[in-house]
RNA sequence: GCUCGGGUGGCGGAAUAGGUAGACGCGCAGGACUUAAAAUCCUGUUGGCAGCAAUGUCAGUACGGGUUCGAUUCCCGUCCCGAGCACCA
C-alpha cells in the first residue's frame, strides 16, 4: 500500500466525482465567470487516440486552476454528430446512423472519462438530436426572415423591409443583395404574392440561388469549396464537378467587412488570423468600363455554344460528357414538376397533338421542359422567377443558343398554363404546324393555319442584336493609377463576352484556346509548371484616358471566378502581364517609377505600390495612393468606373443532399420556398429505407412522399451540411435544455462567450469563420451581448503516428504479378494466387514492371530476414488468409506463401549473396503523419491510462513540449513522469511504508521551495506553458525529496498546485490528509515572495564577457564595494594579468562583467 | 513564387525588456542496496585538447557578417525544415 498505484484509487475518484456532481456548474453565481471549451469532436467509429486528449488535458488544467482560484467555470463537452462518417457507414451496413453515433459516442464518453476530464456532462449537446437541432433549424429560420442593412451595417428583420418598399420602394434601401430592379412602392404594391416572395428572396439571408457548385457524384453531394482540394473530395479523394444547381445559401459575403475588421479584436493565434483574411480576400481599387473600339465592326456573330469541341451542331449537340452531368438533374426535375408543367403534360404526352414530345430532354447544354425532336420545337414553362430582368436575360440567352441549334423556343407563364391551358395548347400546336418537320419519327402531320410560335413568343433581341456599342467590358483592378500604362485587357477563357467580340478570323483560334484552356486546367494543377498562353480575340478596346485602342485577348491566367472574370493589364507593373506581354510581344508602358527614377522594367515588371506616376497625364508627379485617389474621383466623373472593395469570400452553399443532417424547416408552394410553423420545430428526420444517395443530385429524404408531402406544401430534401450543428453549439451549453428558447437572454449575458477555445487550426477557414459569422448574426438580431464567440484560442499541435509504408504490386490484366531478379529465375512465382508482392520505394523508383499501390502497413518486425507475418498482415488489410504465414523481402519484392502448409524460407528463394539488400529501409517507408486507424499508426489512450493511470497520462502529454507544437508521439519519456508522481507520493510515507505527515514547522529552505513552486505554476498556467510546469513540480519533489521534507505545511499547497495537472493522486492524498472535503474547491495557495527573498546574490563574473568565477556579495552592496571586492579576487587577478581595467559592468543581482 | 512559423546535446525540450546556454525528462555509462532480479537511490553525460585526478583550456545555440562590456535573444545576408496561400488582377 505504501507504493504508488494509481489503479487502487483512479477508478475509485473518478466514481466519487461522478456520484457527487462535483462539475456541476451553476448558471447564477456571485463569483466572476469563465468559460472553457473544447472543439467537441465529431465520434467516429475508431474511438480516441492519443492525440485527441492533448488539447482537453490542457483545458482541463485551466478549468480546474480557474476553479481553485475562484472562477465559476464552465467546461462541457458535447458531440458534433452529424456528418458523413456516419452515413458512409449506414449505406454500407444499412446501420441507422443514428445507433452507430450514439455507439461511438458512449465509447468517447467512456475513454474521456478515464483520463478523469472535470466535464459538467450535464450540459452535454449532441448535435444530431433533435432537441438541439431545433434550434439550428429555428436560427435558420431567423437568417431566412433576416437582411442585411449596409448603411446600419447589420441584419434587420424582414418584415421591416417589406415596410420599407410598402413606404418607398427599394430605391433607398442599401442591403447586401443580389441584383434587383429598382421598383416603386407603387409597383411593388401592384406585385402578387408570388413576385414579392421571390424578390424578397434576393435579400434574405439564407436565400435559394443556382449557383456553380461542387458536385460530388461519388458522395452524392455537394461539397463546400474548402471540402475541395486539387479537384477532388477531401474525404475519400472522389471526383468533383463543377455543376449547377439550386442550392440554399447563406450570405456570409455580407459579413466580410466585420468577419474581417473584428479579428483586431480577438486574441487567436495570428497564423490563424491570418488564414482567415486571406479566405476573406479583401482587396480595394476600382471597378472600370472599357468600351470596345468602333473599329471591330468587321466582326461575325460566332454564335456556337462552347461546346468544348465534342459535340456536332444540331439537336444533337448534347454531348455525351454534358448529357451525363445533366441527365440527373433532368431525373430529378422529372419528379419535382410545377403543378403548370404537369398539367401541360397531360396535354401533350401520348402523342396527343400528332407528334411525340419530350419533356425535362437536355438539348445542348440545357434542360428543355418539353421537346418535339422531330419539329424542333421547345415549350417552356417558367415561375414567376423568370420575371427579373436578370432571368429575362439568361432565359432570352438560353433561347438564343438553342436557335442556333436549330430549334425554335415558345415559352409560358405558369398562370397562362394554369389559366388556360387550352389556349396554350393551341398555341404550340400552330407552332407544330409551322415547324418544318424533320424526318423519321412522327406521322408527319402538319397543320393548316402557318403562325411562327418562334415570333410570337416575343422574345426580347439577342446580346448581339443589341447596338455594338453598349458592348462594355468590366475589369476590377487595385491599382487603378496605373491605367495609362494598360496596353491590352484579358478576359477569361469563359467570360460571357467571348463569343459575342471574337472577329471571324479569330474565330477558330479561340475556339480552339477555349478547348485547350478547358483541358488545361486540370493537367495545370498537376504541374508546377506555368507557361504563359492566349489567343487574341480581334477585338479591341479603348483606353478611357489614353484614346488608344487596345487588343483584347483570352488566356487562362484571367480566372473567370475572381472579380469580373476580365482584367486591364498592365505589363509594366504585374509580373503576370508583363510574362504575358513579353511572350507575344505586346507594348510595354512604365507609368510607375521610384523618387529618383532609377527604375527599369526592361527585365521585370516594377510591382512596388510606393512609386511616383509618369507618362499619366493628369496623374504625373502623385504618389501611388494619390494617385490612386485622383483617378477614382475622375473615373466616377466621368461615369465609367467606381471605387470598390473586392472580397475573395463567397456566400456559403448550406445544402447537402444527404440523410445524416438537420433537415431544413422549408416546404416549397410553386416552387417557392416558404418557413414552416415555428411549433412544427424540430422538422425530424423521418427513417429511411435506404441511406445510399440517388445520384440524381436529391438527397435519400426525397424518396419519401409521406414526409416530403406536407398539405402546406413540399418540403425541402436537402439537408443542412455538417458545420451548421457546430456554428452556435458554444451557447447551447450555456443553457442546454431550454425547452423555448435556444438559451435564455439572462443566462447568455451572465457566461456572454467563450473565454479559452482549444481545438485545431485546421478548422481556420471552416468552422472558426462560421461560427463568427453566426453569432454575430445572433448578435445582430439581439439575442446575445457580444459578437465574437471566443475572446481566446489556442491551436493545440496534432500528435502525430509513426507510419509505415511499402508499395504492393498490383496484379497485371492477367492476373500475374511480375517478379524479377534472382527470384524470377526460380521459375513459376508469378501467379497472383499464389503470392503476393511488395517492393521498396527504391523499387519504385526504378521503375518496377507492374502497377504499384501505397498502402499502410502496421510495424513491421524483422528477425533474422525474416519478416513476420503477423504483425504485417491484419484482417482489414485483407492481404492473406493465413496469419502465420512468413514474408520474404527483396530489394525488389516480398513475397509469402498462400498456403499454410507451403513453407517457404528465405534461403528457398534467395541467393544469401545478395542479402545485403535486405535491409528495412528498402521496403517500408516510415512517415510522421496524422493518427489514422487507415494507417496502422493509432496509439489508444487507454492502454496508457492501464499502463500508468489517468494522472501520468495527463502529465506525460503535457510534459512532451509546448501545446500548440506538433510532434510525433512517443513513449520513451512516460517511465519519467510516473518516476515523478512515484516520487510525490513517497514523501507522504515513512521507511515502514506508512503514511506520515509531520506537523513541524517548516524551514525557510522549504517554503523556498514551495512558493518557487506555486509561483511558477501560476505563471506558467496563466501563459498556457504546461510542459514547464510539469519541470518546475519535478524539480519540487526532487528537492523535498532530498530535504525528506514530509511537513503538512508544505506538502498540502503542493497538492493544490499539482491538482489541476493530476487530480487523482492530489485527491487521494489529500483525502489520506485527513481532509473530508475534496480539494476541487480549496483555494489556490498564495505566493509570498518574502520566501524566495535572498539578502546576498552569487554573482557570475565574467572577464571580457567569458564567466570566469563565481563571488558571492550581499544584494544591497554598493557598486564600490563590490568592485573592491572583485578585484580582490584570486581567479579575477589572474585574468587581469596587471592589465589595466577599462569597465567595470555591474547589474544588481544579475552579472558583473570586468573589461580590460 | 508570396506570407507566417522554426533550426539549441544521442532524443523530447528549457532559457529571449540582451546578462552563468543546455533546466526538467528520456537514453546511455558507472555505482549503492540485494543471494539475485525488480523497485529505489547516488554520480557522470555538448564537443575537442591536456591531465592518473581534482581540474584546466579552447570551441560551441543552422551558416556568414554587424551592433554591444556582453548576442541563442537585436539588425543585415545565405541555407535548410514545417505550415498556409497560390495565377485574387
Amino acid at each position: 500500500m505504501s507504493s504508488y498505484n494509481p489503479k487502487e484509487f483512479e477508478k475509485e475518484w473518478q466514481k466519487r466525482w461522478k456520484e457527487n456532481h462535483a462539475y456541476k456548474v451553476e448558471n447564477h453565481s456571485t463569483k466572476p465567470k469563465y468559460y472553457v471549451l473544447d472543439m467537441f469532436p465529431y465520434p467516429s467509429g475508431a474511438g480516441l487516440h492519443v492525440g485527441h486528449p492533448l488539447g482537453y488535458i490542457a483545458s482541463d488544467i485551466v478549468s480546474r486552476y480557474k476553479r481553485h482560484k475562484g472562477f465559476n467555470v464552465l467546461h462541457p463537452m458535447g458531440f458534433d454528430a452529424f456528418g458523413l462518417p456516419a452515413e458512409q457507414y449506414a449505406i454500407q451496413t444499412g446501420q441507422h446512423p443514428a445507433v452507430t453515433t450514439a455507439q461511438n459516442i458512449a465509447r468517447y464518453k467512456e475513454q474521456l472519462d478515464n483520463i478523469g476530464f472535470s466535464y459538467d456532462w450535464s450540459r452535454e449537446v449532441q448535435t444530431c438530436d433533435p432537441e438541439y437541432y431545433k434550434w439550428t433549424q429555428w436560427i435558420f429560420c431567423r437568417l431566412f426572415e433576416s437582411w442585411y442593412d449596409k448603411s446600419a451595417d447589420r441584419a434587420r428583420s424582414i418584415s421591416e423591409l417589406e415596410e420599407i418598399f410598402n413606404k418607398e420602394g427599394n430605391a433607398t434601401v442599401n442591403a447586401h443583395s443580389d441584383e434587383t430592379p429598382v421598383f416603386t412602392a407603387e409597383e411593388w404594391k401592384a406585385k402578387n404574392h408570388e413576385e414579392q416572395q421571390q424578390i424578397l428572396l434576393n435579400y434574405r439571408l439564407a436565400y435559394l440561388a443556382d449557383q456553380m457548385v461542387n458536385w460530388c457524384p461519388e458522395l452524392g453531394t455537394v461539397l463546400a469549396n474548402e471540402e475541395v482540394k486539387d479537384g477532388v473530395s477531401e474525404r475519400g479523394g472522389y471526383p468533383v464537378f463543377r455543376v449547377n444547381m439550386r442550392q440554399w445559401f447563406l450570405r456570409i459575403t455580407a459579413y466580410a467587412e466585420r468577419l474581417l475588421d473584428d479579428l483586431d479584436t480577438i486574441d487567436w493565434p495570428e497564423p490563424l488570423k491570418e488564414q482567415q483574411r486571406n479566405w476573406i480576400g479583401r482587396s480595394e481599387g476600382a471597378s472600370i468600363f472599357f468600351e470596345l473600339a468602333p473599329g471591330y465592326s468587321d466582326l461575325t456573330p460566332s454564335p456556337s455554344p462552347k461546346e468544348r469541341g465534342d459535340a456536332e451542331p444540331g439537336w444533337k449537340g448534347t454531348s455525351q460528357e454534358d448529357w451525363k452531368t445533366l441527365m440527373p438533374f433532368a431525373r430529378e426535375n422529372r419528379k419535382n414538376n410545377t403543378e403548370a408543367e404537369n398539367e401541360l403534360w397531360q396535354l401533350l404526352r401520348d402523342n396527343k397533338l400528332g407528334q411525340r414530345f419530350r419533356r425535362q430532354h437536355a438539348i445542348g447544354k440545357f434542360i428543355v421542359d418539353f421537346v418535339c425532336l422531330p419539329a424542333k420545337l421547345v415549350v417552356e414553362v417558367d415561375g414567376s422567377i423568370h420575371d427579373s430582368e436578370e432571368n429575362k436575360e439568361l432565359d432570352a440567352g438560353r433561347t438564343y443558343e438553342l436557335e442556333q441549334l436549330g430549334f425554335k423556343v415558345i415559352r409560358f407563364t405558369n398562370d397562362e398554363v394554369l389559366k388556360n391551358p387550352y389556349s396554350v395548347r393551341d398555341q404550340i400546336k400552330a407552332a407544330l404546324a409551322a415547324s418544318p418537320l424533320s424526318f423519321g419519327e412522327g406521322s408527319g402531320v402538319r397543320s393548316e393555319n402557318g403562325i411562327s410560335a418562334g415570333e410570337d413568343a416575343g422574345l426580347p433581341p439577342s446580346p448581339l442584336e443589341r447596338g455594338r456599342g453598349e458592348v462594355r467590358i468590366e475589369v476590377f483592378s487595385t491599382r487603378p493609377d496605373t491605367i495609362y500604362g494598360a496596353t491590352f485587357m484579358v478576359l477569361a477563357p469563359e467570360h460571357e463576352l467571348v463569343q459575342q467580340i471574337t472577329t471571324a478570323e479569330q474565330k477558330t483560334e479561340v475556339e480552339k484556346y477555349i478547348e485547350y484552356a478547358g483541358k488545361r486546367s486540370e493537367r495545370d494543377r498537376m504541374s508546377e509548371v506555368k507557361t504563359v498562353t492566349g489567343c487574341f480575340t480581334g477585338a479591341y478596346a479603348l483606353n478611357p484616358f489614353t484614346g488608344k485602342q487596345i487588343p483584347v485577348w483570352i488566356a487562362d491566367y484571367v480566372l473567370a471566378g475572381y472579380g469580373t472574370g476580365a482584367v486591364m493589364a498592365v505589363p509594366g507593373h504585374d509580373s503576370r502581364d508583363y510574362a504575358f506581354a513579353k511572350h507575344f510581344g505586346l507594348s510595354i508602358v512604365q507609368v510607375v517609377t521610384d523618387k529618383d527614377n532609377s527604375v527599369s522594367i526592361d527585365e521585370e515588371a516594377y510591382e512596388a505600390k510606393d512609386g511616383i506616376l509618369i507618362n499619366s497625364d493628369i496623374l504625373n508627379g502623385l504618389a501611388v495612393p494619390e494617385a490612386k485617389k485622383r483617378i477614382i474621383a475622375e473615373l466616377e466623373k466621368l461615369g465609367i468606373g467606381k471605387g470598390k472593395t473586392n472580397f475573395r469570400l463567397r456566400d456559403a452553399g448550406f445544402s447537402r443532399q444527404r440523410y445524416w443532417g438537420e433537415p431544413f424547416p422549408v416546404v416549397y408552394r410553386n416552387g417557392l420556398p416558404y418557413l414552416v410553423d415555428e411549433s412544427e420545430l424540430p422538422v425530424t428526420l423521418p427513417d429511411v429505407q435506404s441511406y445510399k444517395p440517388t445520384g440524381d443530385g436529391s438527397s435519400p429524404l426525397a424518396a419519401i412522399e409521406e414526409w416530403v408531402n406536407t398539405p402546406n406544401g413540399k418540403r425541402e430534401t436537402n439537408t443542412m451540411p455538417g458545420w451548421a450543428g457546430s456554428s452556435w453549439y458554444f451557447l447551447r451549453y450555456m443553457d442546454p435544455n431550454n425547452a423555448n428558447e435556444f438559451a435564455s437572454k439572462d443566462i447568455v449575458d451572465y457566461w456572454q462567450n467563450v473565454d479559452l477555445y482549444l481545438g485545431g487550426s485546421e478548422h481556420a477557414t471552416g468552422h472558426l469563420l462560421y461560427v463568427r459569422f453566426w453569432t454575430k448574426f445572433l448578435y445582430d438580431i439581439g439575442k446575445i451581448p457580444v459578437a465574437e464567440p471566443a475572446r481566446k484560442l489556442i491551436n493545440q499541435g496534432m500528435i502525430q503516428g509513426v507510419s509505415q509504408k511499402i508499395y504492393r504490386a498490383l496484379p497485371d490484366e492477367d492476373g500475374k504479378i511480375p517478379l524479377i531478379y534472382s527470384i524470377k529465375d526460380k521459375g513459376n512465382y508469378t501467379s497472383a494466387d499464389a503470392y503476393e508482392i511488395f517492393v521498396s520505394e527504391e523499387a519504385a523508383k526504378d521503375g518496377y514492371p507492374s502497377k504499384l499501390q501505397l498502402i499502410h502497413v502496421p510495424i513491421i518486425h524483422v528477425d533474422n530476414g525474416v519478416l513476420n507475418i503477423q504483425s504485417l498482415i491484419k484482417d482489414d488489410i485483407d492481404l492473406i488468409s493465413d496469419k502465420d504465414s512468413n514474408v520474404f523481402i527483396t530489394k525488389y519484392g516480398a513475397w509469402y506463401a498462400n498456403s499454410a502448409t507451403y513453407e517457404m524460407t528465405f534461403e528457398n528463394f534467395f541467393d544469401y549473396s545478395d542479402s545485403e539488400v535486405l535491409h528495412k529501409d528498402f521496403y517500408t517507408v516510415p512517415e510522421i503523419e496524422k493518427m489514422s486507424k487507415s494507417k496502422w499508426n493509432v496509439v489508444n489512450p487507454d492502454d496508457m491510462v492501464e499502463k500508468y493511470g489517468a494522472d501520468t497520462l495527463r502529465l506525460y502529454e503535457m510534459f512532451l513540449g509546448p501545446l500548440e507544437q506538433s510532434k510525433p508521439w512517443n513513449t520513451n519519456g512516460i517511465e519519467g513522469v510516473y518516476r515523478f508522481l512515484g516520487k510525490l507520493w513517497r514523501l507522504f510515507f515513512n521507511d515502514k511504508g506508512e503514511f506520515e505527515v509531520s506537523d513541524a514547522e517548516p524551514t525557510k529552505e522549504e517554503l523556498k521551495i514551495l512558493h518557487k513552486t506555486i509561483k511558477k505554476t501560476a505563471e506558467d498556467i496563466e501563459n498556457f506553458s504546461f510542459n514547464t510546469t510539469v519541470s518546475a513540480f519535478m524539480i519540487c519533489v526532487n528537492e523535498l525529496g532530498q530535504l525528506k521534507c514530509n511537513k503538512r505545511a508544505v506538502l498540502e499547497p503542493l497538492l493544490v498546485c499539482l491538482s489541476p495537472y493530476a487530480p487523482h493522486i492530489a485527491e487521494e492524498l489529500w483525502a489520506r490528509l485527513g481532509h473530508t472535503e475534496g480539494i476541487l474547491d480549496v483555494q489556490f495557495p498564495e505566493f509570498n515572495n518574502q520566501y524566495l527573498v535572498e539578502n546576498s546574490f552569487s554573482y557570475p563574473v565574467s572577464i571580457n564577457g567569458k564567466t570566469r568565477v563565481q563571488i558571492e556579495f550581499p544584494l544591497d552592496a554598493s557598486e564600490d564595494s563590490v568592485k573592491d571586492g572583485v578585484l580582490a579576487n584570486e581567479t579575477v587577478q589572474k585574468w587581469l594579468e596587471g592589465k589595466p581595467l577599462k569597465k567595470f559592468i555591474f547589474v544588481k543581482g544579475r552579472i558583473i562583467n570586468v573589461v580590460v
